[in-house]
DNA sequence: CGCTCACATTCGCCAAGGCGAATATAACAC
DNA sequence: GTGTTATATTCGCCTTGGCGAATGTGAGCG
């Protein structure tokens, strides 16, 4: 529950969703677990940026984050609330239709499945679904 | 088309609805046509301050405006774009099983269908199904 | 015309939040 | 310990937008 008792905040969900920069997370993000470093080179805003958007999306509730080492790995984090779950849904299915956001997820496909990677990437773990479907 | 060009503003239509009041605005509006002195009789809030939150809903094309001499009536406003669409429907039926939301609703039916409703409110025009299921 | 009613807009103030720049932290290597 | 890498947070500045209070506007009435 939010800090109101409410079973999920509606006001701060659109809120979260209310920012370009955050839509185009969430879409990043997808079905998947991606790390902090492709979002800010696909993207290619600065990094305290990228990072300070994440942390507004993960105190709505909408991300997750996982630490593997060094790195950051961020997913979606469904909403509890049935109504809810099923906005986000719509939101997210609207996102993979829209011109841009396509264009910033064939961006992270051409970054991770890249032969020699940017410098900043090397060793960088690649989100699961993606570099399974390397091959 | 909005002023991007784009079929529809996904970030203008979000920080529309990243508002209490704009939620409960939409929510008293619901399917009818609703007049906007009964906004400011059932949400208790100033005159100006529905009118200011109205606009900016006007501004982002959520709803529509039509005049009835003194009276201004306001309705949804459908988006073109079927995502968006669908996706405003969603919000709809999540707002209408809200417990706040409800009670907005109670008061409008309530202040509809007094017999004798407050002094500013004689004579003014019901919204049209609620009205209709007086009886 | 003036007056009133219903609504819209403007003004001044304040808080939220977006940004770049700088700094802090956490994990690993040595 | 030092140093580097990956990410997070803080700081100062600026814009957006919420608010109450005051004012403006458009329609109807006499």
């Amino acid at each position: 529950m939010g800090k109101t008792g409410k079973a999920f905040d509606m006001e701060r969900l659109f809120k979260a969703l209310a920012d370009r920069t955050r839509l185009r997370l969430l879409n990043l993000i997808g079905g998947d677990e991606v790390c902090v470093c492709f979002f800010v080179e696909v993207l290619g805003e600065s990094q305290p940026k990228i990072s300070r958007h994440l942390a507004y999306l993960r105190r709505a509730g909408v991300v997750a984050a996982r630490r593997e080492g060094k790195w950051m790995h961020y997913r979606i984090s469904v909403p509890a609330d049935a109504h809810a779950a099923r906005l986000f849904a719509e939101v997210r299915a609207w996102l993979a239709e829209d011109v841009e956001m396509r264009r910033d997820r064939e961006r992270l496909v051409k970054v991770c499945c890249a032969v020699s990677p940017p410098v900043q990437l090397q060793g960088a773990p690649r989100p699961a679904s993606i570099a399974t479907a390397r091959g």
